[in-house]
DNA sequence: ATCGTTTATCGTCGATTAACGATTAATTAA
DNA sequence: TTAATTAATCGTTAATCGACGATAAACGAT
């Protein structure tokens, strides 16, 4: 209505507040966001690894990383009998500027 | 364990890891969404406004504007028999300075 | 071919969430 | 004082979430 031609902060599409209200969903809650953490440290690492440092079961673990994938923050691929799981940078960063527009 | 003279991004503690989780929790209905980027927009307004913005019934926007008051996203203050609600901006700034951080 | 390892899925249970209408509380206007 | 306006709360319902143990699936090693 008035910020035509402002350049850094549009208004945000509709699909996009969607999309970002599921990633925060998917970061809502503190065990996948310490998973996501851990593999921001070490970069990539398999599930049974993160079963060790999370107090969690084995199911329970693979559930979380379940749903992060399904936002698209993190990748798997499986490895023989073991699956291992990075962050997705791009998805990351989307949601970085994203937060960055509320 | 390596970075222990890095400036800019240590790890997260313990409690803002949980702090972040709840706000993003709050941020992860598109309906909140929505309420956050209008307080953004108008700067501030009431519940009553936002009933109009939003395809809810009143009962359901109060509930979401009390969500996002206990994350402490937004401020809200009685004028009357209404309510004035804003954004709390340090608040605001401090999630977006941890979603940097991921 | 069988065993051990690793991960994903299934089924269950209790707790929480989201939505609504109805009601109550607070305040202004008549 | 009464009526109208506005918002918060209550009670209910269906749906989803979070956790677990048990089981199944995939694979490497023997």
């Amino acid at each position: 209505m008035d910020n035509c031609c402002a350049p850094p902060s549009t208004e945000l599409e509709t699909g996009d507040v969607e999309r970002f209200a599921a990633i925060c969903k998917a970061l809502a809650h503190p065990a996948r966001l310490r998973i996501v953490l851990h593999l921001k440290r070490i970069d990539r690492c398999i599930c049974g690894e993160i079963v060790t440092v999370l107090p969690l079961a084995q199911s329970t673990v693979s559930q979380h990383l379940k749903i992060l994938k399904a936002a698209g923050l993190v990748k798997g691929s499986v490895e023989g009998p073991r699956t291992c799981y990075c962050l997705d940078g791009e998805v990351m960063t989307w949601f970085k500027q994203m937060a960055n527009r509320l």
